[in-house]
DNA sequence: GCCCGTGATGAGGTCAGACCACTATTATAC
DNA sequence: GTATAATAGTGGTCTGACCTCATCACGGGC
């Protein structure tokens, strides 16, 4: 029989680095915002090249798990998870991403994490959250800082759900959507409407109504769509249909 | 006196590389599947060193855009979009997942894409679906091939409902349960019942009721994850009918 | 005394070229 | 004809030098 050679992928250096981090991070030796050795005193303790530690390194930043920071350091990220930055654009390049998907995809998540918070919000969430919409009144004359306070709000709820994984999906797909939004809020003529509506949500979250919060989250989503003129295009299939691409 | 050696405002490398193919990608040049230039010639033409370009494909590839082949090429990838595959296995040493959360997360997501796929699908997906079914009554005795068939059934699912934004995001995080799966699945006593619950997701979505689909998605990913162990961990009481549960 | 330029320091970024390891194909031996 | 061996092509790793950037301490000028 032919000789098998399968050997582990335990070899690519790549993976040693990346697995050697992790490590670290799953036995609390690295934490959230913590700096990782310089480069070349790190490579040294690995017994590897500077070079295939730069390319672990770089994975990782690639992913989002670490920050790079040039004549700083190299850090452990430390805000809020976020599957790499520009994953969704070129994704979104690769497979044709339509804008008016990432409208669908939030208000299905949106609307079930609304749901989510409403069973399980904390009294500190509810407080933040009012916080939040009362500033959303207050900057109804300046649509950058109320875009501001809308996505804070948003992000709230998010960590009012529970979930964080559901949480960082949303925030990738939010932050593709921040630009465009960036370049429309400034004609919203329903600020004040937008401000009620999350208002309204904010109520339903705080009284523990699940399915109220779902049901308002989808309506000030899709109004937030048509808003922009986002609607999905009539059912008029360009259908690619690669079922085989299943594979 | 040494002239100050003005060099363009060229961001990194990195960057440099990720945005040329990125222009490719998105002009057409480059198409799923492909195959890019050798290190060396592509490294020629960039006029920059082979060392950096391979930093900016690395960092493609740990977003899953390119597929590195040691010894064949570097390809575009083709296969169904995932946001790096690592990468949500990262997070979760990093921020805390819960498999409890995964668990969720998916049924929140795959309930609403069956909806979706009984609204929007067409018949070849009908047909594969179908194909996936049969196959999973004739692998009754196979958990391993059982198992296959039953993610294939669920990613075409995924293509049905049109949306490839939600499609890549539960194929990220099913790959990530997808080991745990294949531990436990040896001692399923329930694919039977398994399979005749992906039957009749099947005929819900080819008879476009949505509603129902999505209800029998629902309870289809609570048994597994109740045959799993991995019921969310109650607020209050003890769960002592988990055991039980399991067989 | 305070401010600001300037150099020293330490970190990541880039480069060049040699060499190693894997895969698939082709040539050769049997 | 089939199995083994040689080979070409491609990614993987190493070395070590040099470049760029951010920060801080020092010292002259105000």
């Amino acid at each position: 029989m032919p000789r098998i050679k399968h050997d582990e992928p335990t070899t690519h250096r790549t993976m040693q680095v990346v697995n050697h981090i992790r490590s670290l991070i799953e036995n609390g030796t690295l934490q959230p915002g913590d700096k990782i050795p310089p480069e070349r005193e790190f490579a040294r303790q690995l017994k590897i090249s500077r070079a295939s530690l730069r390319t672990g390194i770089g994975y990782l930043a690639a992913m989002g798990v670490m920050k790079i920071r040039h004549g700083v350091g190299t850090f452990v990220a430390d805000g809020p998870p976020e599957f790499g930055k520009a994953s969704l654009g070129m994704m979104g390049a690769l497979h044709g991403f339509q804008t008016w998907q990432m409208f669908e995809a939030r208000t299905i998540l949106e609307s079930n994490i609304a749901a989510l918070a409403a069973e399980r919000g904390k009294d500190e969430h509810h407080a933040a959250m009012a916080e939040e919409v009362a500033e959303m009144f207050a900057a109804m004359n300046s649509p950058a800082d109320f875009l501001i306070h809308d996505l804070l709000f948003h992000r709230i709820i998010s960590q009012a759900s529970g979930n964080p994984i559901l949480a960082s999906v949303i925030e990738t797909i939010t932050s593709a959507l921040y630009d465009k939004r960036r370049k429309t809020v400034e004609r919203s003529t329903d600020m004040r409407q937008s401000a009620e509506m999350h208002r309204e949500i904010y109520r339903a979250i705080r009284n523990r109504k699940p399915n109220e919060a779902r049901k308002l989250m989808e309506e000030h989503l899709h109004q937030a769509q048509v808003a922009q003129g986002q609607e999905r295009p009539p059912d008029k299939k360009a259908a690619t249909s690669l079922v085989a691409a299943v594979k």
